[in-house]
DNA sequence: GTCTATAACGTGATAGAC
DNA sequence: GTCTATCACGTTATAGAC
């Protein structure tokens, strides 16, 4: 079955969006991009801004929908969700790398189209993970660090990569191949880096 | 002295542009923060185009012109410069959270003409820190994690908060006080953590 | 150096034929 | 549904008076 126009419109949208921004982009790239006649865009989505809300919850929900259920689980164990965290979030932003940099840059000009649309607080006060982390630092089987230090660890760590992978690549003529072996990497080490972080005894200097 | 016209555009041009990004950013919003006629804008710097480069350079210089001695120093040695690194940088970030993801940003829109005018390869292979991570895995002081790992890290875990902050916030109706209690705490965890990294026994899974 | 007025152009969106 | 042609507007940049 071929794509419909219309998907053909939001495939291109999502690719142009995703490399230059809203701002950068031109409806004509856009209708370049897919192939098709400016007019048509309006006639599917009626406006640039439209489309782009529409591109950006695609966006959003495609970065989250796959790792929210992991925080929820309560079969799985606090360390048991960060490696799988860690292990599929570093697979979709391997297919996906620009997404986090779209949403963070847009975020900073727009910040309640967005942030409104999403329930991050929700999300992660009321998650079995928070109450798993909690649980674990009053039992005093984790060093109390800050839950906010945990969460700019663990994304900072996992997504960074990403976002700098430009200058990664200046730095160390990284090919792409190098890049990806350094990420599958990273899926093992990150839960061991964070597990040292929380349970190993800290010497402040 | 009173800023002169050409400082005054400057500072409203570094302002707007690191809020809103190239594109986005009207000259007519750079005149008006600036307090001053859009004319002389282009009296003063001839295009939108060349006034951003010198703001790009500007931001680029003052993001590394205070750490890259950093990691040229004989006199300290390898944990000794992630410190000062780290102390360094967060009480940059600090004052200037948005350049980082200015610059992200606009790389991935245009990446030569930032990346040919900054030596980072340069400035990685050859310094003192390089040499000191070499010389410490070499006599095997260190686990042998790559030094990418070890970039990776050290820019995620610091720079990262600050990328993500309209998320965090959000997340936890932090405040700024409290955001930058919490940066103050990585001055003494980040360099603790990478230590940990390096030296600990780490068992794979 | 600084301003007002305006030129030149690009971009988002629509009208109307097919 | 899809196209061509065009409108309406905002934006960068400049000309020219002061």
């Amino acid at each position: 079955m071929p794509p419909t126009t219309e998907e053909k419109i939001k495939s291109a949208a999502r690719t142009v969006f995703h490399s230059k921004g809203f701002a950068a982009t031109k409806t004509r790239d856009i209708a370049k991009e897919a192939g098709i006649n400016l007019a048509l865009l309006n006639y599917y989505f009626r406006s640039k801004e439209k489309l782009f809300q529409i591109i950006m919850m695609d966006s959003i929900h495609s970065l989250f929908q796959s790792i929210l259920p992991i925080f929820f689980e309560e079969e799985t164990n606090f360390f048991e969700k960060i490696e799988k965290f860690v292990s599929l979030y570093i697979e979709k932003l391997k297919t996906d790398p620009e997404i986090p940099l779209f949403i963070l840059s847009e975020l900073q000009r727009n910040p309640l189209v967005i942030l409104e649309q999403v329930p991050f607080k929700e999300i992660f006060e009321t998650s079995v993970f928070h109450k798993q982390y909690e649980s674990a630092i009053e039992k005093k089987e984790l060093n109390s660090i800050s839950y906010y230090h945990l969460l700019m660890n663990l994304a900072g760590l996992t997504v960074f990569p990403f976002i700098g992978k430009p200058i990664f690549f200046q730095v160390g003529n990284l090919t792409s191949e190098e890049f990806h072996r350094l990420m599958e990497e990273r899926k093992k080490w990150i839960p061991i880096w964070i597990k040292q972080m929380l349970t190993n005894e800290l010497q402040a200097s």
